[in-house]
DNA sequence: GTTCATCTGG
DNA sequence: CCAGATGAAC
């Protein structure tokens, strides 16, 4: 089975890009973050017309996750919502961030975390509140009886310093602070969960993400940012893990790239 | 010698367009109107690139007028304050509208008439100032012993009812007024120009702008509001005078097409 | 409907 | 640097 992921930066503006990846690249499932269309905006069509079943949750202009299966996926839910109460989810399901849907007995968890702007910023605060939430979520999945369990997506942090180009971005910046990293740690891998990626590259020097600006991608100025995380049982059956820098090289990019996992 | 008039609804996105029209039909001179480019912003290097001296008078956002000279134009001159005192022109070069040029003795004169959104609005206002003022700045042109001209552009106004796609479009409705006509013939055919494209062509039923909205193109819904109006001896030597709606067909089409006058 | 400026967000 | 929303202009 293979599981991607891939921060397409506008679904709409990217549906050529993605619907030709696809063709080239068949995976079982595909999870996409910042789809920044509502649900009656999103092309399902488009993603049916190339073989594939869609699972949206869509907001105006910002956010938004999906799912695309070439099986139908089953108990798909949305945000946390879908598994918390609403007294413990507050305001963190005001942006489409969370979906989650199970396929051959895996349970696939598709996040987009908050960006967080600046580390003075109250959206950083919100970065924070929205980690530590996710571990809630994540244990009661756990609790529920759920083993096999793959969470991935778009986590904008760099879990260890060679997953940034270069040594001298500042570990003050967002994307890279303690307090991001460890909850990362404490939410995630503390679980339970490893890197995918990691199990085959231990290396740095390789990105998922790339900023638009500076000529970032061209100079490899990257951040590996979009993880796929697996519970023991899948970490074992991974057979690789690998990000495919082919579609950023193309005009009007995303400024992710995808990463694919096969178990 | 070949003089077109093209409202290119921005030179810069709609610079391939123009070019590829300027290697199909490499006309003497071509006027643009609504460049929408500053100065700095104007594409001058792509336009010298297929072959044409390039003289632009820009602003931002809005208006802006260039010719684009397979030779180099001489005694270039922009705004009514080219010709006229700045008591006389007072506000009306504010908006970039106006630019002259010399070719073999023919004085090009290239105009963005205002177009004066609704008849009640102060745009109108200003449209029938300015027309008034065309009249004094071709007065003096003439006065000052310059035989050949050729005055082109956008006028926004559809001198005739035939120039118009319906009898049933209000004759109350801005481009289509008597006080507007009244003042171009008053600024224009009164002084002894001529409208070139009616030396060929007396019937109904040709366009040089379609509005973009309810496929005003696709039913033909058009206005013909581009004009080439030539000094009698001028007049005379004209060969033809013709609409080119092949680049209104395009894909992001400007909703104005070329109009070329050989003489 | 289309373009451009400005704004927010990344 | 890129994307979307908004508002103005045509």
């Amino acid at each position: 089975m293979q599981i991607a992921t891939w921060n397409v930066n506008s679904i709409r503006t990217r549906l050529d890009i993605v619907t030709n990846w696809l063709q080239q690249n068949p995976v079982d499932v595909l999870c996409i973050q910042e789809s920044k269309a509502t649900d009656e905006q999103f092309p399902i069509a488009a993603i049916a017309a190339c073989g594939y079943h869609a699972y949206i949750s869509g907001q105006k202009s910002y956010n938004g996750v999906a799912m695309f299966g070439k099986q139908p996926l089953t108990d798909v839910s949305i945000g946390f919502g879908g598994v918390l109460s609403p007294e413990l989810v507050g305001d963190l399901d005001e942006q489409k961030r969370v979906i989650a849907g199970t396929l051959d007995g895996v349970r696939i968890v598709n996040l987009y975390v908050p960006n967080g702007n600046t580390i003075d910023s109250d959206k950083y605060v919100y970065k924070l509140r929205w980690l530590e939430l996710l571990g809630e979520y994540l244990k009661t999945i756990i609790a529920s009886g759920q083993q096999s369990i793959c969470v991935c997506g778009d986590f904008n942090i760099a879990l260890e310093d060679i997953d940034i180009h270069s040594k001298t971005v500042s570990l003050d910046r967002v994307m890279a602070t303690s307090a991001e990293r460890d909850l990362l740690r404490k939410s995630v891998l503390d679980l339970g969960f490893q890197d995918s990626f990691r199990k085959f590259t231990t290396t740095g020097g390789h990105f998922s993400w790339w900023d638009y600006r500076q000529q970032g991608f061209e100079r490899n100025r990257g951040w590996r940012i979009d993880h796929l995380y697996l519970t023991p049982d899948l970490f074992d059956r991974a057979i690789s893990c690998s990000i495919d820098i082919e579609p950023r090289k193309l005009v009007q990019p995303s400024d992710h790239a995808p990463v694919i996992v096969e178990l």
